[in-house]
DNA sequence: GGAAGTCAAGTCTTA
DNA sequence: TAAGACTTGACTTCC
């Protein structure tokens, strides 16, 4: 990426080659806060167990029929405001990959067609990122299990909806169990042995602020020819030896291409005047630049507390996507 | 309508 | 040992 700055009259004038997508992650502030609260608009309506035992699984699966209702408004409203790039929501379905609870998506088939197909109509992206319980390389048999069923879940959603292969599952190597070089053994047998096709066609790892670097995880990507999502926030906190993230990106959009995937990173920026690691961990509200050294092809999703207005922010401080 | 307490799941770090 | 961080607060109860 190149960047020029002037200020011809007086008005900060910052240019970028870069011309991927810029998205944002699961909820829209805007269409969130509307009042009445009856007439918000978002996809994470959730509930308690208890509830389930309650009012009965038809009642949950409802909660999931209004989560993608609720998401083809958001996708109008993204390309409104010119973006086109997304990650859904992992509560989009209730408990659907829980072990009593669980159920298919089946029964919301046409309704998440349709979801695919508006975003197919719009070129939007959109992808997923399962939570931090998703443990493929874990010590507990019952944890595995778990994760998987939560990939498979995810990886149903966007079967569903038609999306090709753009349509990743970004996930973290999580814990190391006290031996790295082990546990991404176990990493690796269990996405090569136990992952059924579908999954890990979408599947994507990315770097970490704790446990796993972008540098650590790359041979096996490169090997099982899994993606890598480079998370530029957490490579600060948690540096690649020896590698840059030029460098690193470099690597990892080469596997993204020869899957036949458009590559795509994480970006996001720590809290203003955050000192301590924790404070650092977190994310700010706004973004305040792109990062050095961005390739101009990729889409890159912003992480940030103000979600989609961060993104449009950047458009701003750019001159990104600007209508005519 | 708002406040407080609670909620499926894992792991690690810091206070 | 508890709290907070992570991709994301939302639900439930009580006032």
């Amino acid at each position: 990426m190149s960047i020029e700055r002037g200020h011809a009259h007086g008005i900060p004038d910052v240019q970028t080659t870069f011309n991927g997508r810029l998205g944002y992650a699961c909820l829209n502030t805007v269409l969130r806060n509307k009042k009445p609260a009856s007439e918000a608009v978002f996809c994470s309506r959730t509930c308690r167990i208890n509830s389930i035992k309650k009012n009965g699984i038809d009642w949950v699966k409802n909660l999931g029929r209004k989560n993608a209702q609720d998401l083809m408004e958001i996708i109008e409203w993204n390309e409104r405001n010119n973006i086109r790039f997304m990650r859904i929501s992992s509560d989009m379905f209730p408990f659907a990959s829980h072990e009593t609870y669980g159920y298919s998506l089946t029964y919301c088939a046409p309704l998440l067609a349709q979801v695919g197909d508006l975003a197919k109509k719009y070129g939007h992206r959109l992808t997923v990122h399962p939570g931090q319980f998703t443990q493929l390389g874990s010590l507990r048999e019952g944890v595995v299990r778990s994760s998987i069923r939560e990939l498979e879940y995810h990886c149903e959603m966007l079967d569903l909806m038609g999306i090709g292969p753009d349509g990743v599952m970004v996930i973290h190597g999580g814990g190391v169990y006290g031996d790295k070089k082990a546990t991404l053994e176990r990493i690796r047998k269990t996405i090569r042995d136990d992952l059924p096709k579908n999954v890990r066609n979408r599947l994507v790892l990315e770097n970490d602020e704790v446990s796993y670097t972008a540098a650590d995880l790359l041979p096996l990507c490169a090997d099982l020819d899994v993606p890598l999502v480079f998370d530029y926030h957490h490579d600060t906190l948690n540096p690649s030896r020896g590698l840059t993230p030029a460098e690193i990106t470099e690597q990892a959009n080469a596997i993204f291409r020869r899957r036949g995937i458009k590559p795509k990173q994480h970006y996001s920026e720590p809290r203003e005047g955050a000192i301590s690691i924790m404070e650092r961990r977190a994310h700010s509200n706004r973004c305040q630049s792109l990062p050095a050294g961005l390739p101009d092809d990729m889409d890159l999703m912003i992480e940030a507390k103000d979600k989609e207005q961060a993104v449009l922010q950047l458009y701003r401080i750019y001159n990104l996507h600007r209508d005519p």
